[in-house]
DNA sequence: AACCTGACCAGTGCGTCTCC
DNA sequence: GGAGACGCACTGGTCAGGTT
């Protein structure tokens, strides 16, 4: 294969910004918030039905580029995928709009462009603005130069990243049936006591509980570990020991993403600042201040929690029971808010939760149920985490073309 | 050592101004 | 009059440092 066929083109000759679509006012259409972007995630996970008010317009096959920052710079990129043919649709105003031209480009390959790192630092670079709201000049965009495949290889090159998201968007679909498994069957024993039904039952301070179950407060079964309300000193560069923050508390899935964690301390610092330990495996960390109750199991052993984080480590009772039981009782901890300004629960009130805690027997089986499931949950997260890699790597290397991808000739 | 407070930065929607 | 540019306002989240 040779370079002959790829030809430098301004991007704006290529690729259509912000092409021109009608919507009128008040008319009701699908709405695409800044904040149901994913960070470097092509799949939008929502929308909703909103009156037309002004905004972006779009359609199915156009890539979402977010242009203030800090979006941009989080990777606030998406692929429109989930409209009806033909349907407009319409977003914040500050997404940039990128169509494919007929013939000329491919709809994912224009996806990939956008996020490749050439053009994302392209599009930084070019930000101005005052008052700390820097915006991208999309004519700097658009007349920035690139060497454009032709077609059947723009699409080779677009499926071959496509398919690496794919994996990866089935395995987070995977992780969220599990989940919601997981905790359907919590409900139906421990809420529901449905596989108890034909037993005996006795009063308890909450209720009814199968005979031979008990009823405590959850500081009987867990231990505290937190970090003493302080930052340790940060490490300059990326070690192997993340600071776990509320941000890295948030999101669907019981396991950390790391890419959520920004700051790192060094071993010294890691052996010695933190008097209360770390966190270990199967540990629960939950938030405690701005997004409260947000909560993962945590994996592995590296890592440390930061303030206003603190991690529960089951004592007598399965940790992946705790997990599922606080996840349920989620509503329950939001309602130990008592911060006026912004929301904070304190440990020392959430420890009198009252729970209930089945017998040996009971316990022992669902932990094992649980931990199959526990564990799929942690393999396909770490999967997924592989395949971004991948992705990642691959990525620049193929929209450059210092790696081909082997196409059939096209007479 | 734990708790509390407020400063400050980040994230986002909205309103207004300007230009075509 | 419509669309884009751009500043403002508000909420969320982090963190240092004072108080208990």
């Amino acid at each position: 294969m040779s370079f002959s066929d790829w030809r430098e083109v301004r991007i704006g000759e290529v690729i259509s910004f912000n092409p021109s679509e009608s919507l009128k006012k008040g008319e009701i259409a699908k709405k695409i918030a800044m904040e149901q972007l994913e960070p470097f995630t092509r799949k939008i996970a929502n929308y909703e039905l909103s009156k037309f008010t002004g905004g972006s317009k779009f359609r199915n096959g156009d890539t979402l580029f977010a242009r203030i920052t800090p979006c941009l710079e989080n990777g606030k990129t998406a692929y429109v995928n989930i409209l009806d043919d033909n349907e407009v649709a319409f977003g914040s105003t500050e997404f940039i709009v990128m169509r494919k031209k007929e013939k000329i480009t491919d709809d994912m390959f224009v996806y990939y462009l956008a996020i490749s790192p050439d053009f994302r630092n392209k599009a930084i670079q070019s930000m101005t603005g005052t008052s700390g709201r820097q915006r991208v000049q999309q004519d700097v965009l658009q007349s920035h130069k690139i060497m454009l495949p032709p077609l059947h290889e723009q699409k080779a090159i677009a499926a071959t990243l496509s398919a690496l998201d794919d994996m990866i968007e089935l395995n987070n679909q995977i992780n969220k049936t599990l989940e919601e498994m997981a905790q359907a069957i919590f409900k139906s024993w421990f809420v529901d006591f449905e596989p108890f039904r034909d037993g005996e039952f006795e009063e308890s301070e909450i209720g009814p509980i199968p005979k031979g179950w008990k009823v405590g407060m959850l500081g009987d079964f867990v231990e505290i570990v937190d970090n003493r309300g302080k930052t340790p000193p940060l490490s300059d560069v990326k070690t192997e020991y993340p600071i776990i923050d509320v941000r890295a508390l948030s999101g669907e899935s019981r396991v950390i993403d790391y890419s959520n964690c920004t700051k790192y301390v060094e071993k010294e610092i890691y052996d010695s600042w933190f008097r209360s330990g770390h966190p270990k495996h199967l540990d629960i960390l939950i938030s405690t201040v701005g997004s409260i109750a947000e909560m993962k199991m945590f994996y592995g052993n590296k890592g440390c929690i930061a303030q206003n984080v603190v991690a529960f480590r089951s004592n007598g009772i399965s940790p992946c029971y705790l997990y599922q039981y606080l996840q349920y009782s989620k509503g329950d901890l939001l309602s130990y808010n008592i911060g006026s300004v912004q929301p904070s629960i304190k440990v020392t009130h959430v420890i009198k939760y009252k729970i209930i805690v089945p017998d040996e027997k009971t316990m022992s089986s669902f932990d094992m149920l649980m931990e199959s499931i526990s564990d799929q949950i942690h393999r396909n997260a770490n999967e997924s985490q592989i395949l971004i890699a991948i992705r990642d790597t691959l990525l620049p290397k193929l929209i450059s073309g210092e790696i081909r991808v082997p196409v059939e000739e096209v007479v």
